[in-house]
RNA sequence: GCCCAGGUAGUGUAGUGGCCUAUCAUGAUUGCCUGUCACGCAAUCGACUCGGAUUCGAAUUCCGACCUGGGCGCCA
């Protein structure tokens, strides 16, 4: 029976391990392998005297990365990884692997990003990509965890869709029998309607796509979108909602994953308190005004710049809130006693934006307004106006980047490390 | 879309007109080595993105193409 390198111990007195052949280090009449699976790496340890013919002649033929089963006596070992090695019976070739190797998964010589991506099954294999991924879905397993706790239903919406939600951000066309149709850039305008349906509390967690060309590291043309909806509840709720969501997800990634944030040299990971830290609007262009150079004045949407100033300023998570009714989607709440700002947020993590949310305006006649405001057509709109009509609760909502959340919970410096398959303006394969 | 910087063995790099039959590391192949853990030692293998131009001479300068990284705008 196979067990997980990771559950190897001097205790097992024996055990039988599958894995990758990770490193070879031949000292002539003793040869040591690592072999590593996603639970970690063991040794393996040959006395070339004592072996049988069968695992000597496997052992010098078995290439780097090829694919072996290994089975015999565990020893305990102080001097090898985990305190224990395998003294081999059984030393099987599963299947060799060719060579060379398109990069180094022991990370002797770096790999570029680009060269990475081209081999993401082998880049994959290195313990530090490996521990993102489990990381990445430890947290959308928490998140999940979270939503069904607090009795949200979890809905899919279509991905194929007639038009923009929102108009700004560019679409990708596609070809749909005889009619014009595009990928859809948020579930926005369905998780609306489905409040209207009375749902009360949805959540989706699908890909979202957007065709700008835009060539930064926290960019994506096809990312993963967090969203909710919730009704009878004010912009306050659904932040109260968020920030104990993100403490949630770091919490569950500290309890669970110290292996896989040991790997990748997260010793201090830290977990955010909540609540966070309320920001007006107002005050973050004041703080930037103060710190940049480049002019920045009330109305204008927050840059770069400014968002590294305004967070080195905070220092942690927090929310700006707030904001010119006019830099905001039309769905957005404009407050009744002051209507040029609106009830909408942002969430920010220090180094950039991780959300985007609002109270929504529930109200057929204003937000027919609104649209037109923004210039664009309310017909166009019209299967979006309709629930609007028919008994439309109050209700408000917010999406956060799934990507973005895992990069800056990890540090890493680029959001394609947070992507299988990232997909940009110059990536379509693999 | 705009602005920078790049493209040299499988991988990561050095090389700013002749000293390049191209540096170093890693890797691969072969040999030696019984406690390695970036094992060590020796030998061998393996590269200038493509097309054009300048020049006695181009990896190096110029033009074009293709590809890549980063910054900005916009956003999640």
């Amino acid at each position: 029976m196979r067990i997980p390198i990771g559950s190897v111990t001097p205790a097992s007195g024996t055990a039988e391990v599958v894995g990758w052949v990770h490193e070879v280090r031949d000292l002539g009449g003793l040869a040591f392998f690592l072999i590593r699976d996603r639970t970690g790496i063991i040794q393996v340890t040959i006395p070339k005297k004592k072996a049988s013919e069968a695992v000597l002649a496997a052992a010098k033929a078995v290439s780097r990365e090829s694919v072996v089963r290994v089975a015999g006596a565990v020893k305990a070992i102080d001097k090898a990884p985990g305190g224990r090695e395998l003294v081999p019976e059984l030393f099987e070739i599963l299947n060799m692997c060719e060579s060379p190797l398109p990069l180094d998964v022991v990370e002797k010589v770096p790999a570029d990003l680009d060269t990475r991506l081209d081999a993401r099954f082998l880049d994959a294999r290195r313990p530090r990509v490996t521990a993102v991924f489990q990381i990445r879905s430890a947290a959308m397993h928490a998140i999940n965890t979270f939503f069904f706790n607090r009795g949200f239903i979890n809905i899919n919406t279509p991905k194929i869709v007639a038009a923009a939600t929102e108009g700004g951000t560019e679409l990708f066309p596609i070809a749909y029998f005889d009619k014009e149709a595009f990928l859809n850039q948020s579930p926005q305008l369905y998780k609306q309607m489905m409040m209207a349906a009375g749902f009360e509390k949805v959540y989706e967690i699908g890909p979202i796509f957007r065709a700008e060309e835009h060539n930064t590291t926290k960019h994506l043309n096809e990312a993963t979108s967090i969203d909710i909806e919730v009704s009878f509840i004010d912009h306050h709720g659904v932040m109260h909602i968020l920030e104990d969501l993100i403490v949630h997800t770091y919490q569950h990634v500290h309890d669970n994953c110290s292996y896989q944030l040991a790997n990748l040299g997260c010793t201090d990971f830290a977990v955010p308190k909540a609540p966070f830290p309320r920001l007006l609007y107002s005050d973050a262009i004041a703080i930037a005004q103060k710190k940049i150079e480049e002019p920045i004045k009330y109305g204008d949407d927050i840059g770069s710049a400014a968002e590294r100033v305004i967070g080195a300023e905070m220092g942690g998570h927090y929310f700006i809130v707030d904001w010119p009714t006019e830099i905001r989607p039309y769905y957005a709440m404009p407050y009744e006693h002051d209507p040029s700002i609106c009830k909408a947020f942002d969430l920010m993590h220090p180094r950039m934006e991780l959300a985007s949310g609002a109270e929504r305006v529930h109200q057929h006649d204003l937000l027919v307004q609104q649209i037109r405001k923004k210039g664009l057509n309310p017909e166009s709109f019209e299967f979006y106006l309709r629930p609007f009509r028919f008994g439309m609760p109050p209700h408000a909502g917010w999406g956060l980047g799934a990507e973005r959340l895992i990069m800056t919970m990890l540090g890493l410096s680029n959001v394609r490390e947070a992507v299988l398959f990232p997909r940009d303006m110059h990536r379509l394969v693999p």
